[in-house]
DNA sequence: AGGCAGGCGTACCGTACGGTACGGTTCGAA
DNA sequence: TTCGAACCGTACCGTACGGTACGCCTGCCT
């Protein structure tokens, strides 16, 4: 047995992750140029082995969104000793991760594939996309906030509310215009300015959930 | 010459708005089930017809687009008097009236559309859905922003970043869950929320940016 | 060496759909 | 009444693409 690498119970050889990053490539590049022949073609390998591998189009394409979604991995934040800074700081870096992930081009190419593919009747890529984007810094950063909470450094009555707003504050109409192609949101444009979102809205969820907040 | 209404430049006739109902129809019915000979079936009319009004599929889905993106139209506020209530109540109405808009079948299916097109470098559908759904919310919105700021109600630098931070606090993750189709916010799920939703948000935008505001 | 599984490349098939052509019908104008 | 423009319905064409079949090669196992 070959080596490889396991993602979310499914598990994909070297070959066929090769074949995956291509088909990656042709979505990106051109969002409805992911054929089966071109894929076959750009992978090098035939088109009966994939539909061996992968049984038919929807099947590789759910194959390459669920690996490439999976492989979106934020980097841990240290939970120990909660200060005020450090919660901050985590506060912080994950709005960075959350701007950083979603303004990448594969997260738009992404997107734009499941929210297609949801407009068919068919959820599973916009469970995927969910459930590895925003869902993942979800599960990660509301921990953080109940601790925060614990440690009397947050105020809020439910978790999912704040990490909600928070979404909000974070995102704004970043994703939704990229999403849609808006030209005055250029890559340069977005990328030169996260630093600065990222303290605008960390300052603004402070002011809202901090533990002297006036609301 | 017949009946016409005028849609930002293009006139249709009402036998060439009954064909982009249908064609609307359609969208929402089934993303992808916009095909020519679909839409000539459903309008009772020929292909030819259609090819001869619309040039060709993208000049149909555009008319198609433009046409009912631009009925979305949101009630005026009344902008005169602006004492404190009133401003807080035209902001609550801006809330409910991207909340509803955004929420709504037609509204999420024209988006996925547009997401589509974009994928496929193709951003005209994006750019006219942009600029009749969040940008004319904007448009009506920053002039009572700014009222309220000379009115010493609220305080900001900058409109349009008060506007985007109102956004992302009335929007949160709703659009784009909707888009991709999540299961678990139905339909009902959203529209019993919206009135408390629009009064957190409001809520919120008032914490952070009304006159005595710590931030 | 022989054989066999896995996989490449190519050719092929069926269908769906964009786009065109054309005969027949309606309807208003002269 | 006649003419012509607009339009309906249908048939038709070409192509692109999903999916299948098959011949050939390679590399591993015995």
């Amino acid at each position: 047995m070959p080596l490889t690498i396991k993602v979310n119970e499914e598990t994909f050889t070297p070959r066929q992750q090769a074949v995956l990053t291509a088909a990656l490539d042709l979505l990106v590049e051109n969002g409805d140029g992911l054929t089966m022949t071109a894929v076959a073609r750009r992978a090098s390998c035939s088109k009966e082995t994939l539909y061996k591998w992968f049984g038919d189009r929807d099947g590789l394409l759910t194959a390459t969104v669920q690996w490439q979604a999976a492989k979106v991995r934020m980097p841990q934040v240290d939970r120990s000793h909660l200060n005020a800074k450090a919660l901050r700081l985590s506060i912080e870096q994950f709005a960075r991760d959350l701007l950083t992930v979603i303004t990448g081009e594969v997260s738009i190419t992404l997107n734009r594939t499941a929210v297609t593919h949801a407009a068919q009747e068919k959820d599973s890529l916009g469970t995927i996309v969910l459930d590895n984007g925003p869902m993942a810094i979800r599960r990660r950063l509301k921990p953080i906030l109940e601790a925060g909470r614990d440690a009397r450094l947050l105020r809020f009555d439910s978790s999912e509310d704040a990490y909600r707003t928070f979404f909000g504050l974070v995102v704004r109409d970043v994703q939704i215009r990229l999403l849609l192609g808006d030209k005055s949101l250029t890559q340069a444009n977005v990328t030169d300015n996260i630093e600065a979102d990222v303290k605008s809205a960390t300052d603004q969820f402070f002011a809202l959930y901090g533990a002297k907040a006036t609301l």
